[in-house]
DNA sequence: CTGGATCCGGGAAGATACTG
DNA sequence: CAGTATCTTCCCGGATCCAG
C-alpha cells in the first residue's frame, strides 16, 4: 500500500496493516497457529495466490511473520507471527467486536469456516460444570473446526488437535452456530435446523452460554 | 471495497471500513468533533476531493457519519459520527496503540498535525497537582490544536475551545512533541529543540508525564 | 502435491480542473 | 464551500503455468 505519509500513529500503522487481506491473513495465523501457504489459502477464500505471496513478503519485511523450514515429516515452511504480529491481537479483537452486529444471515455466495468463529467463541463460551473433569467439545472437524476445552471453569478454544479425543463433536450450518452462541436461538431450536452432537451432549450442554443450557 | 465474501465478523467489519482512508476519516471526526467538507480534507492531507466525496457517501449509507445541516452563522453542513460511528473509538485507539513504536522520525514529506495526537494524548498526560484550579494548555493554535484540560487529577483532552483561553500555549516541532510526551526527551532538551511554552509554565508541568516534569 | 511466478483485464485510487 | 468530471495510474482478481 502506498504510505499515507502523514506523522500519525495510526497512518503508520495502516500503512503496514491497512493492506487488502493483510489482517485477514493476521486472523489466520492467530486462530489456525503457524501455518503453511496451501493451509492459508483455504482460509482464505478468494485470495488469489500471487497476492497471497506478495502481502506474505510485505508481512515478513515488516516484521509481522517469520517462515520456519520444519524437517521431516513435515517437510514443508510454516508461516508463524513473530511477537509484533501476535499484537495485532487487540485489533483484529476490536474489530470482530465491533463487527458482530453485521453478522446477520449468510449470504448466498459467502464462505464459511469454523475456525473464523472460533475468536469470538472465546468469549461467548462458559464452563457450566467446573467441578468435572475437563471435557473437549470440537466444533467441525479436523480440517476445519476448533476445540473448546472447558476445565475448572476456564474455557479455552484452540485448533483441533490430534492428541485428545474430543468428549463430542459438533456441526451446524453457520447461521445457527452463530445464532446459539450469541444467545439469538436456543439449543432445541437448533437441532431442528440442523444442529448436530456427536458424543457426549452434556458435555456440549457444560460449554453453552448461560441461559441456553437445558432448553430440551 | 469489494466485499471479501465471508461469513465472519472480521471481514464484514472491514467490508465496511477497511477501504483506504476509511478509518482515517473516523480519526478526524473523533478527535475534531463534526466537522465541514473543507475542514476534513485539511486533517487529511494527500485525500483527493473525490475519493472523500466517495467515502462519506459510502460511511453514509453504512450508518457510520450523518450529515447535518447547520443554519446561519454557521451556514454550512456539518458531518459527525453516529453512535455507531463512534463505537470504531476502540478499534482506533488499538491501531493507534500498536502504530505507536514506529514513530521514529517524520521522514521528510511526512504531514503532521496536532491533533492527530489528541488521542495517544489522553493517556500520555496526567495532573500533576490535583488540588489546584483546573487548567487548559493548548497544544498548537486554534486552526490546529487541541486543548488539554486538568481538573481534579483528571485530564481531558478536545478541540479548541474559543470559551476559554488557555492558561498555557505550547508549541514545538513533530517529533519533539511526540518525544516529550512519551517520555523519550527530556523537557530542557525539548527547549534547546524547538518547544516553545507560551503563558504558565506550571500549567504546562502540571500535564506532563511523571518523572518528566522539573528538568528545568 | 506445495509454493509460488507471470500475464492480463477491470476497477479502485490519485491528480487536476472545473462548477453551482 | 462542497463537491463533480475527467484522465491517468496502479492495485487487485482471475487464470494459467511452472519448478522442486
Amino acid at each position: 500500500m502506498r504510505s499515507y505519509n502523514q506523522y500519525c500513529s495510526m497512518a503508520r500503522a495502516l500503512d503496514l496493516v491497512g493492506d487488502r487481506w493483510t489482517l485477514l491473513i493476521v486472523r489466520e495465523l492467530l486462530t489456525q497457529g503457524p501455518c503453511r501457504f496451501s493451509d492459508l489459502r483455504r482460509g482464505l477464500p478468494g485470495i488469489a495466490s500471487n497476492l497471497l505471496a506478495e502481502r506474505l513478503r510485505e508481512m515478513e519485511s515488516a516484521g509481522l511473520i517469520i517462515r520456519r523450514e520444519e524437517p521431516p515429516p513435515v517437510a514443508a515452511t510454516l508461516i508463524g507471527l513473530t511477537g509484533r504480529g501476535q499484537d495485532l491481537g487487540s485489533v483484529v479483537r476490536e474489530l470482530t467486536r465491533w463487527g458482530a452486529p453485521l453478522m446477520t444471515a449468510p449470504s448466498a455466495d459467502d464462505e464459511f469456516r469454523v475456525h473464523w468463529f472460533s475468536l469470538p467463541l472465546r468469549h461467548l463460551c462458559r464452563d457450566g460444570s467446573p467441578d468435572e473433569p475437563a471435557v473437549v467439545v470440537r466444533l467441525g472437524d479436523l480440517y476445519d473446526g476448533c476445540d473448546v476445552i472447558a476445565d475448572h471453569g476456564r474455557v479455552d478454544v484452540r485448533p483441533c488437535s490430534t492428541e485428545r479425543q474430543p468428549d463430542a463433536t459438533v456441526t451446524a450450518p453457520p447461521q445457527v452456530l452463530v445464532a446459539l452462541f450469541t444467545g439469538l436461538m436456543p439449543l432445541r431450536t437448533a437441532r431442528t435446523k440442523g444442529l448436530v452432537v456427536d458424543g457426549s451432549a452434556a458435555a456440549f450442554d457444560r460449554i453453552l452460554p448461560k441461559g441456553e443450557q437445558n432448553h430440551d
